[in-house]
DNA sequence: CGCATTTGACCTGCGC
DNA sequence: GCGCAGGTCAAATGCG
């Protein structure tokens, strides 16, 4: 993931002859008496290093633009990593403190622990519950207003308690999946303490039965769309695309160093205004935490995906 | 009437 | 051993 930062390569061709059709006729017309010429010229060029200048200044925002868009990416990616490396921390003896920092602290994202079974909670279960103990986490961004505890994920849970903990005013709601009898997945919602407006959604087990409840996806609120909605299997991908408008970001090019920026650039046939438009949409995207918040949802689906 | 939700009681594990 | 806190059960209740 280290290399997969946004080009940065302008393409912003700052040819002086690029916005003149005369200038390079001239110039192929070299031998053209300097009298015929020279106050045309003076005036071009006052022309053209204006235009050079507000093209350059359009750079440099741009560059910084980009540069935020980098950090922010930067700044998510260590969030997850940080949440990951805490998951699989062992040796916590005291599981319900360390319970109640993860929940202080997950407040965006989607975590998950594959392997190492119960890291979470790993001293607080029964041995037997530990055995098929895998352990995710999502948050989802939810309505204050609301009281209900539904994360929509694309499966049938049935309640089965509420409980109201010490360290969260909120209550913690406690579903079992109705989806297959045998299912033993199980799901703890609640709200972040920081943020009321999260839901931490913890769930216990995989699912044994197959994942199709079109009615559920598509029943996927704009709220949650936009934010990580995600359980510990498929419906992370599927959530995060169901109702959002489809939005590609190609990560996977090489960024360019901000020397790329300044050296005049062969291609001429990607016009400048495209690529100023993708990096104004990036930052704007980059400002939207639904987007940052999904755009995680979706990195992390990914990570638990190749773990699977 | 059947199913889901609510809610108080009970169970279990952990720290002191 | 006791108290605390999280987790689960099951009767009561509500809703379609």
């Amino acid at each position: 993931m280290e290399s997969a930062w946004v080009n940065t390569t302008l393409d912003l061709n700052v040819n002086p002859f690029f916005h003149t059709n005369q200038a390079p006729k001239r110039e192929a017309d070299g031998k053209m008496a300097d009298f015929e010429v020279k106050s045309p010229i003076k005036q071009e060029i006052g022309i053209l290093v204006e235009e050079l200048n507000r093209v350059s200044a359009e750079n440099k925002k741009l560059t910084e633009m980009l540069t935020a868009l980098c950090e922010h990416y930067a700044t998510l990616q260590k969030q997850y990593e940080e949440l990951v490396s805490k998951n699989t921390e062992t040796g916590s003896s005291k599981k319900r403190k360390a319970e109640c920092e993860d929940y202080s602290t997950a407040v965006i994202g989607f975590t998950t622990n594959a392997e190492s079974s119960c890291s979470i909670e790993n001293s607080c279960k029964k041995p037997k519950e530990c055995i098929n103990g895998k352990i995710s986490r999502a948050c989802v961004r939810a309505d204050p207003c609301d009281n209900s505890l539904i994360v929509r994920d694309g499966y049938q849970w049935r309640k089965y308690g509420q409980k109201v903990t010490r360290d969260n005013p909120s209550p913690r709601a406690y579903f079992k999946c109705s989806f297959a009898p045998s299912c033993p997945v199980k799901k703890k919602v609640q709200r972040s303490a920081e943020d009321p407006s999260i839901l931490v959604a913890t769930y216990e087990g995989e699912h044994n039965h197959t994942h199709h409840s079109p009615s559920a996806l598509s029943s996927l609120s704009p709220v949650n769309s936009g934010a990580a909605t995600a359980n510990n299997s498929r419906s992370a991908r599927v959530s995060s695309s169901s109702s959002a408008p489809a939005v590609t970001v190609d990560l996977t090019k090489p960024a360019g160093s901000d020397d790329d920026t300044k050296k005049p650039t062969q291609k001429v046939d990607q016009p400048a205004i495209q690529q100023i438009l993708v990096q104004q949409i990036a930052a704007s995207l980059t400002r939207d935490p639904n987007f940052t918040a999904a755009l995680a949802a979706a990195i992390s689906g990914k990570v638990v995906d190749q773990k699977l």
